[in-house]
DNA sequence: TTCCCGCTAA
DNA sequence: TTAGCTGGAA
């Protein structure tokens, strides 16, 4: 006879973090999806400049406003010429990802950093990962999410990214999950293989996840993780 | 009207 | 803890 402790029921049967439970969560979203090609983006720096763009931005927009910069600067976007372009000039390039002012400061701010390793990643990949993140993170404009994001998918730096998409998946499927960034980044980073490559291919395959199934209103139907998904739903 | 791969300042 | 930043698509 199973018996229903007080504390599980206390804390509706959330599950608690586990390498297996995740190992299986990326080989069933692995399996679905395939490997995804992240991040889209020609150079690093443009990497970098995209991470910018597209805080709390869809997608959509911040390509428009790369097309847009790349045009402007005759192909491909060069920080020396961020750096040289008026902020006024940058701010209406970029109009379409939206908070355009504020993204043109920070996006100078970001390359102002670039600057120190002579915008050349590989001098930047040469510095341990926890000091480029404490780096990023004293840029103006460069939280947690874009630091990550920016160690992951152009400094080569496994650090999990935590975004809106990873609690909301997370949390339907039924983990107990800590309040603040990092608490729930240590977390994850505790119970999956830090390499490189499963940081960048698990965090794709969670956004990925979130736009195609695990949106605001879930399409749980078709779901490839219905089965382990408690489907904790507000 | 709501929602986008958030962050800063206060 | 939250207002403010902002355009574009659904």
């Amino acid at each position: 006879m199973l018996k229903t402790t007080t504390h599980n029921t206390m804390h509706n049967n959330l599950k608690a973090a586990d390498p297996t439970t995740f190992n299986d969560i990326f080989t069933q979203l692995q399996q679905h999806y395939g490997h995804l090609p992240w991040w889209p983006a020609d150079t690093e720096y443009e990497m970098m400049v995209g991470a910018i763009l597209t805080q709390n931005t869809n997608w959509k927009n911040v390509e428009k406003a790369l097309a847009n910069l790349a045009g402007h600067l005759t192909g491909k976007i060069a920080p020396q010429q961020i750096l040289a372009m008026p902020l006024d000039t940058l701010a209406q390039l970029i109009r379409s990802s939206g908070y355009y002012n504020q993204k043109a400061i920070k996006l100078k701010a970001l390359t102002l950093w670039y600057q120190k390793y002579d915008f050349d990643i590989s001098q930047a990949r040469c510095i341990e990962g926890a000091t480029l993140r404490i780096e990023l993170l004293a840029v103006n404009g460069i939280g947690p999410e874009t630091a990550d994001s920016i160690l992951v998918y152009a400094l080569d730096k496994p650090f999990f990214i935590i975004d809106n998409y990873t609690r909301r998946i997370l949390h339907r499927i039924g983990f107990e999950l800590p309040t603040g960034y990092d608490k729930l980044r240590l977390l994850l980073e505790q119970n999956i293989p830090r390499n490189i490559t499963t940081y960048q291919q698990y965090h794709a395959l969670l956004v990925e996840h979130a736009k195609r199934y695990c949106t605001k209103i879930p399409q749980c139907q078709h779901c490839p993780l219905y089965c382990c998904c408690q489907k904790n739903i507000e």
